[in-house]
DNA sequence: GAAGAATGTGACCTACGGTCATATTTTGAC
DNA sequence: GTCAAAATATGACCGTAGGTCACATTCTTC
């Protein structure tokens, strides 16, 4: 049995050893980041790493959803404010971008799980996280809609908010991979930040007239 | 120097070389298929592969190539049929969609090379060949938006037109993307076809609203 | 201070992308 | 038909990277 400081320690070395990968991670990506690499930077042995994580997987699910998380805390309070749906889906987006211009890396990486999310062997911890973040992360659209329905303000049916809640998540994802990948770098931020925008205010426009 | 016929075969052993990795990378994904297999499966050696292509990645983006080739020629006709533009641009989005529901693995396929094409060594060719159907992508979506203004029916700036022109295929990928890896297989091709075109039409109501 | 639990190490294992010396087949000039 | 050069094919081999394990060290507890 553990005791409180063994245990404390032990959870400090578990986050030195994210914070080592985390850095390695969003400076050149997950491939070329080796498990040694991290257990450098760590000042572990390859071989430590493995009694703290299972797997080089686990360590950058891990990365990822602490940065969920802490993009879900920061994405709450947005209802609060009294603002249109219209504004609160504008802020919405804007803390996502933001999210990612941040740290570029993070994207791509999230986007590279959520591609092979059924193929990753994952503790059973880290799969209810995803699991848990990943509802979380379709309530916020999905409460975005309603917002705007119970307002008055988006001239949607119920059974409609269902359909196309993904297409918030869908444009903005698109509209940031593309300029991420195909633009120039130093035009980028700003082209990710009007496309989204005028991309949105369209989309926003079509809300309020919908059929 | 090469006789014709000797050319002939080589391009067919190429053809077969590809048939088979298709076959073998869309059933099973990317990673899980190693060169042996593609190789045992052309009734090859695996040196041999080498012979026609630089590496396993060069294969794949050939693969990929050839499937976007396709798709571009059969988004060409969609112009063609005096349609109005709203209708082109439904009519562009089931091809999309239809795309890639006949062969499922190949979008996940597409978006993993998409997000590492910058750290992927490809041949000079492959690269010119890359350069060339992005540009052709990117300039079908800007001239369905510009169809619909010169139709008078879509309200937009030509100036916003550059700046949105990712969203299209953001909004497409974004939603097939998290209908293919969230929801349940079952009912994936309703909710992909469903959340497209509801979110398509709210777009398209937008744009004919576009202040 | 001794037994046992927890932590740490790095040589080692395996798998895979890619290379290369070598072998076989085809081609074309004579 | 002969033969040298070119093209094609093979599979043992290499380097690398994720993961394991026997062994060493440190800490806890009685």
């Amino acid at each position: 049995m553990l005791g409180k400081r063994r245990k404390r320690e032990r959870e400090q070395r578990r986050k030195t050893i994210l914070r080592a990968a985390r850095r390695l991670f969003f400076k050149q990506g997950y491939n070329p980041v080796t498990v040694s690499d991290i257990a450098k930077k760590a000042e572990l042995s390859k071989g430590a790493i493995y009694l703290y994580f299972s797997s080089k997987e686990e360590i950058c699910a891990q990365i990822l959803l602490d940065d969920i998380e802490r993009f879900h805390s920061e994405v709450l309070p947005i209802f609060e404010g009294g603002d249109s749906a219209s504004e609160v889906l504008i802020g919405f987006a804007n803390i996502y971008v933001d999210f990612f211009l941040k740290d570029r890396e993070l994207f791509r990486i999230l986007m590279n799980f959520m591609l092979h999310a059924n193929s990753l062997n994952l503790s059973d911890d880290t799969n209810r996280r995803i699991i848990l973040e990943t509802n979380r992360a379709i309530s916020v659209t999905e409460n975005i809609f309603q917002y705007g329905i119970d307002k008055g303000e988006f001239l949607l049916k119920k059974e409609d908010v269902r359909a196309m809640r993904n297409s918030l998540w869908g444009m903005l994802n698109g509209i940031i991979s593309l300029h991420l990948f195909i633009g120039r770098e130093s035009t980028r931020e700003k082209r990710i930040r009007s496309g989204v925008n005028k991309c949105l205010s369209i989309f926003i426009e079509g809300l309020k007239k919908s059929e």
